[in-house]
DNA sequence: TAAGATTTGTTCGTATGTATC
DNA sequence: GGATACATACGAACAAATCTT
């Protein structure tokens, strides 16, 4: 997209040897605008072409590697091959950039507030049968209020995916990265630091009654009201998330 | 950050040993709550550690170095630090994942009409006058209309740098580096892509009127006309990039 | 300035593992 | 099962960068 301008600034400090050959790749590899599965140059052939032993030729492949944009198999026919990030590691990469920042949740909940009710708005009347029942299989997984706290963090998880799904919907890849992203980091937070662990009956029932209203909206084509519910239920999980108190990415210390 | 939950999934197809010594040194890391800066293991000691070869653990140093996590120093006093992931290369990282995406100017305006108002809005009445010199400083650069499509592009870079600068200032880091990386993007678009190459006198009035107005509104403390002011002024920056890019495909068509 | 110490960077030869035919 | 084609891994040696004295 960006065509990638590997060399942005000038003079750089010299770089070791397996960089300046991952970049030479990533460069010829937008040149000859290759896609997703097409090969590359077997080792051998890139340590005739750049004249480097073969230890410098896999360290650059490692790093295209960890950046997800080649993908290598042994064997015949294998090699390396021109590999599509996938959603998973472009989520992974982001999340190492806050990893040390200070990102609270009411940080992600000001961005779904304001992102968030626009998608819903934007997808009123264009989702297929298949895809509101898509929607309305997920809330079934909510549909009895939790009884205890493992319950409760399974459904709140459900309840993500329906966001994360709704996003998928969209035209907006952009939009839709950023909502999932989001989806993605609060259901780290939910499992992995076991969050959200009281049941609320009277939340709960609200929050449904909020998908509800969103999903009718969404089949009727009621962009404007698609919108107001889907701002009303952010709202809410915004007020409620705000006693789980702040700065979560910060710092983890395992127990 | 989510603590990392390296490994997600669970029986996964057999990885390589430089990627399990890479996850092995994520886990460790986290673990000891290392800070950036902090020292890791020279080769020597991880080869003893994990009992493998040089070239082995070289190529898990690269995994983690592609992914920003770690910074590496030849000499005395040297070896290799956990770095914190920068702006620059996160942006880059994520801008590998749409690259065989579409994502049009289009999906980007929409994102930012939804977002940078509710930022402007927050931003108002908080800023420093040193912050306000400063975004003030940066429309300096484009105080007269371009005369030709160079400078209409070198003003255009700056008026971008002028939201992601306004981004910075903000507390919340989540929005501020989305707001950035869009920046970020249409500042490529514009440098390597040659877009932007019609000065108009009447927008480039318009457009300036309404930054003039928002630095108003967040010097007064005027949040709900920091947002309206930031709101026009992006609906109005999308319908010119509509045009824009209509040129630019007919001209491209033409040819 | 120069020499020495320390640590990563790079090479080469060889051997092993793995998937396809 | 065997042959083939490819990546994976090891180990020893040497090169380069950089800090200290």
């Amino acid at each position: 997209m960006t065509s990638a301008p590997t060399n942005a600034s000038q003079p750089r400090a010299r770089r070791s040897r397996p960089l300046r050959v991952a970049d030479a790749i990533k460069d010829w590899v937008v040149e000859q605008g290759l896609q997703p599965g097409d090969r590359l140059p077997g080792e051998a052939e890139l340590i005739a072409r750049f004249g480097m032993s073969k230890g410098t030729i896999r360290e650059a492949m490692r790093l295209l590697q960890a950046q997800g944009l080649v993908e290598t198999k042994t064997g015949p026919g294998g090699g390396s091959f021109v590999g599509e990030v996938s959603r998973e590691r472009a989520n992974a990469l982001l999340a190492n950039y806050f990893y040390f920042r200070d990102v609270t949740i009411d940080d992600i909940y000001e961005v779904r507030v304001a992102l968030e009710p626009e998608l819903a708005a934007r997808l009123a009347g264009t989702l297929t049968e298949a895809q509101l029942g898509e929607l309305e299989a997920i809330m079934e997984e909510y549909a009895v209020p939790a009884t205890d706290a493992e319950e409760e963090r399974r459904q709140h998880v459900a309840s993500l995916r329906f966001h994360a799904r709704l996003s998928d919907f969209g035209q907006n890849t952009l939009l839709g990265y950023f909502i999932a992203f989001m989806a993605q980091i609060l259901t780290d937070l939910t499992v992995y630091k076991r969050l959200y662990t009281t049941p609320n009956h009277d939340l709960w029932q609200r929050g449904r009654a909020h998908q509800i209203d969103l999903i009718a909206a969404l089949r009727h084509g009621d962009s404007d009201r698609a919108r107001e519910v889907m701002r009303s239920h952010m709202l809410m999980a915004r007020r409620l998330m705000e006693d789980q108190e702040a700065e979560v990415m910060k710092r983890f210390i395992a127990e």
